[in-house]
RNA sequence: GGGGCAUUGGCUCAGUUGGCUAGAGCGCUGCGUUCGCAUCGCAGAGGUCGCGGGUUCGAGUCCCGCAUGCUCCA
């Protein structure tokens, strides 16, 4: 059975339990700020959990992208080493809102596995909590009794608290689980111990392949435990491990998903990949680890790519970027790979997901882009780290742990590189040092990081919050749900979240919206609102005398929010415009507006031209002029907006009912839940104001609409008036280039005539040179006051006078200057010293200080009055 | 969000504790060598040392701020 056929029969299996079939979440966690990226296929169902959303059916199901790249069995640094660990992977999962419970869930799971996978019963064992004494939970007899139907007694374990129950947080709802685990030892090692020993016990071959939780409580604040009303099923299942158990195969890696990539790795490094593992094979090869390494890390990347996260150096886009250049070092180390790579296996991995997640088909040139870029910039930080290493002084063998930790913060060099390099010269690395530093680092982050969050403080128990803020911007019978204070770097900050809001959370690209709520007689400003799971926090300065006031205020700044409405519809018609203009491969990739401008970023590989810019500038504005009525389509089934051709963004999440907003139905129709104008006309002039590259393949365009984009044009105008007037010409940019012309003209006639000059005075000092004791000593002071003239001219003196000593004064700006130069020969000869020298006649005749080398130095000071003095004394420390 | 590092001709980089006339290689221009090209030789152009302050007699070099890039950590 291939893998697409078990993904399939899974689907199939559940739609025909009457489930309903969804697309997997983007893999990137928005709206979320626990969590970075969907680690489960529960993560993105979380708001129907926790009631602050309905789930569009009461039985649903799906495949669920995840990346886990941290957690207490997986860390990045040893998925590749085992056969069972990744940092992308499929999870498959059924779930019941309230609807079934055990006893369907441990049926269903039972009938898939042993009836349609055929997987032999048995191998099968299952778990089911044991209940705990402490928490007052008792033994989940109703798993056991459902299981009992289909499994014999001694194949079903009880376990504790650690395996068998599942909490989704410090609070909400909670329950027992049952995992089904799989013993996939051969029949000789089974005949020697019982696989149920195993279960749980970390090893390769016993491992649990599904986990059915069942939700029937729900924690408190206080810790406490009360039954859920309506109960609930989640299930996980691991894609990769199941069509293991299917296939036979020996690990995760040998099953069909993977085989293209091992196939393509092969052929291109002429390395056989043997599939075999550090502590299961003493004959284990290096090579495979990398090319489990770079096909595992190849996957997590492309996906979140293709989901719209891009690699960066700060959050998300940089576990991306350090997943991909884990994936990097292991082929450049040990496949002997020093060029790009993973970019060339990009498209093979979309091939063979184009029917599961389309996402990354549609958007491989764009990925392919991306990956390149980021392999090349990785392979140049290798190399000019390499350099580096190589020009470090190394004491007793010992490469210090502060230059490696060095190597690694400064220079992004890793640091099990350096170890290699290391060895290769048979030093060791202080590897204490390089820790200590290390850990220095992680704790200034943390403390910098350090914000406490307060507790909520409810006031009222409602789920049920409302924004109404496309219809109105104020509304007066509001009242507090709940609020908080949170310590962000020692200043407070007050969150209140309201029943009923006209404010917009930040989200879409749009900002926040501010404003003011009114508790009686106190106005209390709005700074900013943002959104948490679903629910619109609004950031207070200061929290009211009367929070618990039963009809509050609450008034958005209406002035603003036009501005940023403005943008934001002018944001739809950029996009449309892009996209006619540039071409369909036009994708956004992100975008921010507020009241003051607008940004768009967008998928593109070259500069956008001059004309193509103003071709788009026109566009848009020419769409402003149609005075082009909003239609808004509020709810409306997903299907429905996608039959009507409204563009959707890969990485966005949308549920069963969109919003969709369209500027003319030929133009411009998207999915968006921000602020519009009623009508195009009210944006009133839109001026591009620049263009530029932000990342591989993404290009950011900077705007401005109505006001901002007149005063602009204005600003520009006035500007350009002044410096017409000043050059009293037509064409200024002609004139400025004639200007600059002759400006370098005149520097280069004013510099020969000052060498001229200088060299005028040259020829008068060489004949006034005295000889004493075999040289020549030349002492002046001059009008010269180009400090380089004087430096030229005392050392061409002296070329010119053999052996000999000038010493020069002269005067720049108010201040004295001394140059002294003295032959190499009088140096060695009688140790004389021109820095010491100058700096003690500066410091006696000038106010000053000075110093050099022995052979030419300078002095300066405050004091010019007796230069002339200071010059002669220079014949004092003659021979 | 918090650290570290970098920013010097078109490109890649040197520039010791502040003081030799800001350099090197590649590239560029011209001339020569050559039937021509590559090569080689000679000559030359090209730099507000990221920006703004400060310390100093003197700052590419030290201090502060800003910008951009790289990098590590959260």
């Amino acid at each position: 059975m291939t893998s697409r056929q078990i993904r399939q029969q899974f689907l199939d299996f559940f739609a025909s339990k009457g489930h309903k079939i969804i697309p997997s979440a983007p893999i990137v966690a928005k709206n979320d700020p626990t969590l970075m990226f969907v680690n489960s296929g529960m993560a993105p169902l979380k708001d129907f959990f926790l009631g602050n959303q309905t789930p569009p059916a009461l039985r649903i199901a799906d495949t669920q992208k995840c990346l886990r790249v941290t957690g207490k069995h997986n860390d990045l640094e040893d998925v590749g080493r085992d056969g069972y660990h990744h940092t992308m992977f499929e999870m498959l999962g059924n779930w019941s809102f309230g609807d079934y419970f055990k006893r369907e869930a441990i049926a269903w799971s039972w009938e898939l596995l042993t009836e349609v996978y055929r997987l032999p019963k048995d191998r099968l064992y299952v778990t089911v909590f044991k209940g705990d004494a402490a928490e007052n939970l008792p033994f989940d007899e109703e798993a056991r009794t459902e299981w009992l139907k289909y499994v014999p007694e001694d194949r079903i374990l009880p376990f504790g608290k650690k395996e068998n129950f599942w909490e989704m947080g410090e609070q909400g709802p909670c329950g027992p689980c049952s995992e089904i685990h799989i013993d996939l030892r051969s029949d000789a090692e089974r005949a020697t111990r019982d696989g149920r020993e195993l279960v749980n016990a970390d090893d390769p071959n016993v491992i649990e392949i599904w986990n059915n939780v069942f939700m029937q409580f729900n924690r408190r604040a206080d810790g406490s435990l009360e039954e859920l009303p309506a109960k609930s099923v989640d299930t996980g299942m691991g894609f990769e491990r199941l069509c293991r158990a299917i296939q036979g195969t020996p690990s995760n890696y040998d099953t069909d998903l993977w085989r293209p990539l091992f196939d393509f790795l092969e052929k291109y490094t002429g390395i056989r990949y043997e599939g075999t593992y550090p502590g299961l094979h003493t004959d284990w090869k290096m090579t495979d680890v990398a090319m489990r390494v770079v096909a595992d890390h190849l996957r997590a990347v492309c996906f979140t790519i293709a989901d719209g996260e891009l690699p960066s150096n700060t959050g998300a886009g940089y576990v991306i970027r350090r997943i991909l250049r884990r994936a990097v070092r292991y082929y450049y180390s040990f496949l002997e790979q020093k060029e790009p790579l993973m970019y060339r296996m990009a498209p093979i991995l979309a091939e063979e997901f184009a029917d599961v997640f389309p996402e990354l088909k549609a958007q491989i040139d764009f990925v392919v882009r991306v990956v390149l870029e980021e392999e090349k910039a990785f392979l140049r930080t290798l190399e000019s780290g390499l350099r580096r290493l190589e020009s470090l002084e190394v004491h007793k063998g010992i490469l210090d742990g502060r230059q490696a930790f060095e190597l690694y913060d400064t220079f992004g060099f890793p640091i099990d590189l350096t170890r290699l390099i290391a060895r290769e010269k048979g030093w060791t690395v202080d590897e204490a040092g390089f820790e200590k530093a290390l850990q220095e680092q992680k704790e200034r982050s943390r403390k910098d990081a350090a914000k406490t969050v307060g507790d909520w403080t409810v006031l009222r128990d409602e789920s049920d919050v409302s924004f109404v803020g496309y219809d109105q911007l104020e509304v007066d019978d509001a009242y507090v749900l709940k609020y908080r204070t949170v310590q962000v770097k020692g200043k407070p900050q007050y969150h209140v979240v309201l029943n009923r809001t006209p404010f917009y959370p930040e989200g879409g690209g749009q900002v926040g919206d501010t404003g003011w709520l009114y508790f009686g007689d106190e106005k209390i400003q709005v700074l900013d609102t943002k959104k948490e799971n679903d629910l619109v926090i609004h950031y207070v300065e200061r929290l009211p005398q009367n929070i618990e006031a039963p009809a509050v205020r609450a008034q958005v700044n209406v002035h603003r929010r036009r501005l940023v409405e403005n943008n934001h519809s002018a944001t739809h018609l950029l996009h449309a415009a892009l996209r006619r203009v540039l071409g369909q491969h036009v994708q956004q990739k992100g975008s921010y507006l507020d009241d003051q401008t607008l940004r768009f970023d967008f998928a593109h590989f070259q500069k956008v031209t001059d004309e193509e810019l103003a071709q788009i500038e026109h566009l848009v504005n020419e769409k402003i002029r149609e005075n082009i009525a909003l239609e808004e389509a509020r709810s409306i089934p997903l299907e429905e907006a996608q039959k009507a051709g409204a563009m959707m963004l890969f990485g966005e999440k949308y549920g069963e009912r969109v919003r969709m907003i369209t500027f003319d139905p030929t133009y411009s129709r998207e999915l968006c839940g921000g602020c519009h104008v009623k009508q195009t006309g009210r944006i009133g002039f839109f001026k591009i104001v620049s263009e530029g590259a932000i990342a591989a393949g993404v290009r950011r365009v900077e705007a401005l609409t109505a006001d901002a984009a007149e005063r602009h044009v204005a600003a520009l105008e006035r500007e350009m008036a002044s410096i017409r007037a000043l050059l009293k010409a037509q064409e200024p940019a002609r004139a400025v280039a004639e200007l600059q012309e002759e400006n370098k003209r005149l520097h280069k006639e004013i510099e020969r005539l000052l060498w001229q000059q200088a060299s005028q005075v040259r020829q008068q000092l060489r004949q006034q040179a005295e000889q004493r004791n075999g040289f020549a000593v030349v002492t002046a002071v001059t009008t010269l006051s180009d400090t380089n003239i004087i430096k030229t001219l005392a050392s061409e003196l002296e070329r010119e006078l053999g052996t000999a000593v000038v010493a020069l004064g002269s005067i720049s700006g108010e201040k004295p200057l001394l140059t002294l130069r003295i032959s190499e020969a009088l140096v060695s000869k009688y140790g004389l010293h021109a820095g010491n020298i100058a700096r003690e006649l500066a410091q006696k005749y000038l106010k000053g200080g000075g110093g050099g080398q022995p052979v030419f130095a300078t002095a300066g000071g405050t004091d010019a009055s007796r230069l002339l003095e200071a010059v002669e004394a220079v014949k004092g420390y003659l021979p």
